[in-house]
DNA sequence: GGTACGATTGTCT
DNA sequence: GACAATCGTACCT
């Protein structure tokens, strides 16, 4: 059993490749009032700036992603559809807004309580299924945009993050192209992205981003 | 000031 | 497998 300690600001400060490669089987932990909810993380995608044309930052810095472009360590949340919240982990120095989203994990701790937040959410599911997927690994740590920015290198944080303090990798991890961005202009080979535990049960299914159709 | 559209999900067929 | 839900943001006029 490998000692785990909350990585530094430092050990985001890395290629997103290699921050998104070690998140896989990372324990987060989200703390409230109602107590805490821990997820072993098995699926991220990485996001490579303003460089990338899948990213948010493509753009350039806007008051929706400021916190991209802010400290590593920190979390960019942002609102999907009018419906959803996915989360990020920011993982580049101030201004290269570079990030790791955070797609599916295992609710190792709080399971109780994730699966009252998805009861309120109107859906009873399989508890395989309570953060498979961006948007329900949001609610089940209940995360949104009130919780932009927050500091995951801060073990007395909201929202803390732990790793393996040696690295020991007896992981299968698996790559493949990121699902649903349909921004990379159709390249989606040149971005294959997207790692996962390789087998793990809460990885969330693959959907191809589909041709966008113009809307009348 | 208007409009197109999305790093998704749940439900229905 | 298809599609609606639903609203903030970016981009255009």
């Amino acid at each position: 059993m490998t000692a785990l300690v909350v990585p530094d600001r430092a050990w985001f400060t890395r290629d997103v490749h290699v921050v998104a490669y070690d998140l896989l089987g990372a324990l987060l932990t989200r703390r409230t009032s109602q107590g805490a909810v821990t997820l072993r993380i098995t699926e991220v995608e990485a996001y490579a700036g303003p460089a990338d044309p899948g990213s948010h930052a493509f753009r350039g810095e806007t008051a929706r992603n400021r916190t991209m472009f802010g400290e590593p360590g920190r979390v960019y949340v942002y609102r999907h559809l009018g419906l959803h919240h996915c989360m990020n982990v920011v993982c580049s120095p101030p201004g290269e807004a570079s990030a790791v989203l955070l797609r599916a994990g295992e609710v190792v701790e709080g399971v109780d309580l994730a699966r009252a937040r998805r009861a309120a959410a109107g859906v009873t599911r399989a508890d395989v299924d309570l953060a498979r997927g961006p948007a329900r690994l949001t609610v089940a740590l209940a995360v949104d945009r009130d919780d932009d920015g927050t500091d995951v290198t801060d073990p007395e944080g909201a929202l803390v993050l732990r790793v393996p303090a040696e690295a020991r990798d007896d992981r299968r991890v698996a790559t493949g192209p990121r699902v649903g961005v349909s921004g990379d202009g159709g390249r989606a080979d040149l971005f294959p992205w997207r790692a996962w535990l390789d087998g793990d049960p809460t990885v969330s299914a693959y959907r191809a981003a589909g041709p966008r159709r113009r809307r009348r």
